[in-house]
DNA sequence: TACAAGTATAGACTATACTCTAATGTTGTT
DNA sequence: AACAACATTAGAGTATAGTCTATACTTGTA
């Protein structure tokens, strides 16, 4: 498929589809036998790699951690046992977000008491 | 105190403190009866605030987001119906952050899942 | 008094992550 | 053939959040 069918099925828009394929998230193929003119191609594992970086993004990942995910999920030159080393990094760092979050909420819960019985 | 002093209280280097105040964040006070200079004088609140913005930094709001947390925290403008609206607001967008968090632990239990059955 | 250390300001610079524009070429439809 | 719609590239622009430099003045200490 081409980027405006890729940009249509993610809702990603074409300039950020290809900002991140300069930024090496996603790969296109461009197929040889055409010479007129040299679009990408992208297949069904570019949705779902899309699709993961919406919601990496969406819980504060950056693009370099994105990457090591998607590298942790497609890529053939490494070895188990980084693939899981970076898995496993990659949830700790998700539990440490939650346990912050979490003391957040009780911060906040705080202020809600305060400015209650501040002003009442 | 003055801005060294609170710089080594919080962490925060002074340049970064000086960004949060023209930020509008945090406010130091200019004492009317020292002529000699123009320095900047801060107080516990601002120790308070300044180790809010880091928390708060660390679970991911803006400086706009925080900026919020702490007009309902400190302004007397606001009314109490006011701040408990952005306090309760903040409350619901932390747990949808937790919800997404723990969505990508699932995920990326399954690529764990995935890299393990696949090359084993 | 000399001089180091502290303070303020403006403005330049950096990094991340887009977002948009312009120029140019290709493809598809009528 | 004409023309809209689509594709690529380079590079400029934007927003956020700092970070740093240069200049200049003030304060504290030997």
């Amino acid at each position: 498929m081409l980027i405006n069918e890729l940009s249509k099925r993610t809702g990603i828009t074409a300039h950020t589809i290809r900002f991140y394929e300069k930024s090496g998230l996603i790969k296109g193929k461009r197929y040889e036998n055409v010479k007129s003119n040299n679009y990408y191609h992208y297949d069904e594992d570019t949705v779902e790699k899309l699709e993961l970086i919406r919601d990496a993004k969406s819980v504060g990942f950056t693009i370099h951690e994105i990457s090591q995910l998607i590298d942790a999920w497609y890529n053939n030159k490494m070895t188990v046992t980084e693939k899981l080393s970076i898995l496993d990094e990659k949830l700790l760092s998700i539990d440490e977000r939650i346990k912050q979050l979490k003391e957040m909420k009780k911060l906040i819960s705080h202020f809600k008491k305060d400015v209650l019985t501040d002003n009442c």
